[in-house]
DNA sequence: CGCCGTCATTGATCCAGATCAACGCCGGAC
DNA sequence: GTCCGGCGTTGATCTGGATCAATGACGGCG
């Protein structure tokens, strides 16, 4: 046993190392929860992996062995129908915590879309952890009842929305949270496909692709790629979101 | 102030009295993370209310200054568009837990469907209560994780389902968890109406009933009146439920 | 009892978005 | 370079469910 120190150093088999400590997306996720003091507590239960696109992290009804957190790139998760039918129930980025169930199987897959590096968690270890932090479980509270209100809004736009006021929302919600060019909200990339998108927002790859080049050609956005968007009229697609428009 | 007694009486002025003690709904609820020894003090912070049907609990946008446990009866959950397009986000009968939402307005509306009795609690008081009791914070987030699931569910139903889907998808769940008739979960109520049906779905009240009229003719429902079905064919409801029908 | 308002059902028609079908663009393998 | 395969766009057509329009079935109330 290592004499104590004030920031111990922590030697995890894994290749965890004294990543947490270090980790770009811990301000972002709910490990904030834990002091920096009790920081190698939580790296030792850590594994951090890569996953190339394309790759599954989360099988659905797989039983469900961890936690996951995202600290780089974007997953999308996903629920199939037996005939091949899929709903993207979210993308998960940067900070993105996953795994939350009661039940004792996963009820979602979670695939890569980009390279993506991830913390992995024993469901067990991560329970005997939150005993110790309460925040943490606060924390995770918190996670929980956002997700829930976005889970509602998605709902509101899968139910009632037509499919302008689909992309509309996508597109607002995208330059809230997504990856920037230029350090500007207005402009950024989407690191998922059509078909990701048609599949998120109840549509068919042909409704996003002749819906963007309309918003194009009205002058809301601009596409200076497939991959990239440019808000032209926030405000107009806003009001287009939110069914004013 | 009372002499100390293992159970102390607690006169609620709000009319609560001993209500928590001997609660029907305690045993379904978050409510049962608190010991009966301690059951006082649940009673002491809560206010036990009516409300007729058509009545609103909670209103969109309102500051969230309360939490609420349904005890008797069903609510309907929704968000509204400007224009009057509604979608249900879901319906909480006895034991549902309301108005988990991390930011500080509530995040949906909610209404009485018929009569419906209730708990109402302070959030600041139940912040304090969670300090006290961690095993109802693990609950609450046990329910908020079930939610989520059910939500994402909710999701695959809205953005990929058949109508023809839709509607044995509901009619399965409600046969699960509905109120029953005859001591049979073949037969059993439906408290809403067929607008709330339709907006839960994301279809037409059209729809909904040609639908149901559809099932029935092809023997696979009953429909003795149009608040109450009977289902005479679970096991292909099912699979057209999962989307294999 | 009969009137009336609300809800459910049923029928006729319409249309937003799905489906079917090319075609263009780009990037990687060789 | 050019071949090839995946993705995105665009056009033509189709269709499930929406919309429009009656009509029927209750239940509450005077």
């Amino acid at each position: 046993m290592l004499a104590p120190s004030t920031r111990p150093v922590v030697l995890d088999p894994h290749g965890a190392g004294n990543a947490c400590a270090h980790c770009d997306a811990r301000s972002h996720s709910v490990c904030n929860a834990v002091p920096d003091s009790d920081i190698a507590r939580l790296a030792a239960i850590a594994t951090v992996s890569h996953a190339q696109p394309g790759t599954t992290l989360i099988q659905e009804g797989d039983p469900a062995t961890h936690f996951f957190n995202i600290s780089a790139g974007t997953v999308r998760m996903y629920k199939l129908l037996p005939d091949g039918r899929r709903q993207i129930t979210g993308f998960a980025g940067m900070g993105h915590f996953l795994g939350l169930a009661v039940s004792d199987t996963y009820a979602f897959s979670a695939e890569a879309i980009d390279t993506v590096r991830y913390c992995r968690f024993s469901r067990a270890r991560v329970r005997t952890l939150l005993d110790d932090y309460p925040a943490m479980e606060k924390r995770l509270l918190e996670v929980a009842s956002t997700e829930l209100v976005a889970a509602q809004d998605q709902m509101l736009l899968l139910g009632r929305k037509t499919a302008r006021e689909r992309l509309a929302s996508f597109l607002m919600t995208q330059s809230r949270q997504g990856v920037f060019c230029h350090g500007t909200r207005a402009q950024f990339v989407l690191p998922m496909s059509r078909g990701d998108i048609a599949d998120y927002l109840g549509l068919t790859i042909e409704t996003v692709s002749r819906t963007f080049t309309k918003l194009r050609s009205e002058g809301f956005i601009d596409i200076p790629s497939a991959t990239e968007i440019t808000i032209r009229a926030p405000v107009a697609l806003e009001g287009m979101a939110t069914g004013m428009g």
